[in-house]
DNA sequence: TATATTAATAACCAATTAGTCATTAATAAC
DNA sequence: GTTATTAATGACTAATTGGTTATTAATATA
């Protein structure tokens, strides 16, 4: 009887109701962002939260509710704190532009939920529901935040007197950029030399765009 | 024996070894760009082209092939001429610039093959040879021509002397950021007036980088 | 008209996987 | 200590689908 393991060891079957469903998010949220919606197996969310496969269906009737939940969860209020932030800026609005898109980059753009874009973008068309959700929950809090900044910009006669609807995207456009990058074709590693640097990347965008948004002196 | 069908009609087995590839190709694309690779069936492509399953396969080893062959016949195939177009540009680098979006958002952007970038970026990570694939056929002679036109203006004293690997982004970003909009979240009727005008993008865009990268006078 | 060639088909196979359910065992109740 | 409850399991099923192949029929050729 080889007995390698010792017998102290946890029981196979632990019960332990309240911390599955997180669990399972948390093990679903690193799939989904690897892998995408579809390409993620239950069996797989299952495995890596440390259960069986009947178990998350046990907490979740099915896997676009799984998917939802996720959502749900990880979106949630960084834009409060955000606003707040923002809006006790006492720098110049060159600095306060430059500010936003680097903490951005630190506390979103960077980390995993920073993947939840491209998943969004991916499965959008097949579950309308959640593209819904992500505009009014992310998108339309986003840009408004970048609004109020490029708009006391224009107040102070920093910036030039832009259609601003349209000029957050001018923001807006490198950021998704970078996060689908970092999230899509740069995971791929391309063996061409054309390694992204962010940090760098964000610093030479925000170069261009502020002396294209700068009145000229 | 109830014949409705006229006897005339034609015969159910056509053989028409040439116009099979493209149709089959044409009916790709457009189930690509509408569910995705990974979601859009063999069998459903074609059907969309009018012929069996089997036939299919006759002309294409794997899906995979068949995808390659969507880019090949949709994007690639338009840099040789492309490439010629800018080798013979006679204006100014802005105008050259600006020529280069605006007629890059008619010629791809708009049209169908714009969406073939949300489904590389969506398939990326779980397809790594199509990955690879667009890298090498569409993202780096895409780039390459960029940086020609950069390097252009760098010559002639016209841009400022940014480093070109990075400064590409800033123009490939607003781009991807543009077909993403329109073939994902935009798609999703966003109900809230944040309308997206093209054109209007692409000119911002282009006024604000060319503001951000023109020497200073 | 007879024969050879090959484009096209459709039935088929093997692998995959979302979701189910009867069984098992960890805990709670008494 | 015994029983009741229910969290957890994993074998199962039903459906899906990329790709294969033996067969069929539209042409070409003689």
């Amino acid at each position: 009887m080889p007995t390698s393991a010792p017998e102290t060891s946890l029981p196979r079957r632990t019960r332990r109701k309240e911390t599955r469903p997180g669990e399972l998010i948390e093990a679903a949220l690193n799939l989904f962002i690897e892998k995408g919606f579809a390409a993620t197996k239950s069996e797989e969310v299952a495995q890596r939260a440390g259960v069986s496969k009947g178990t998350l269906f046990l907490y979740f009737a099915t896997k676009e509710d799984l998917f939802k939940a996720v959502v749900r969860e990880n979106i949630s209020s960084l834009f409060p704190s955000w606003n707040e932030e923002m809006e006790s800026f006492a720098g110049s609005c060159s600095d306060m532009l430059a500010y936003a898109m680097t903490s951005w980059w630190e506390r979103v753009g960077q980390t995993k939920a920073g993947g939840i874009a491209k998943l969004v973008i991916s499965e959008a068309q097949n579950f309308p529901d959640i593209a819904a959700f992500y505009q009014q929950e992310v998108i339309t809090p986003g840009t408004l935040l970048l609004k109020k900044i490029l708009q006391r910009g224009v107040d102070r006669h920093e910036f030039r007197d832009l259609d601003l609807d349209q000029a957050v995207f001018t923001l807006v456009a490198p950021m998704i950029f970078l996060m689908l990058w970092k999230n899509s074709m740069g995971a791929c590693a391309s063996s061409a030399g054309e390694v992204m640097n962010p940090a760098q990347f964000i610093a030479l965008q925000v170069d261009v765009l502020l002396n294209g948004l700068k009145v000229k002196a």
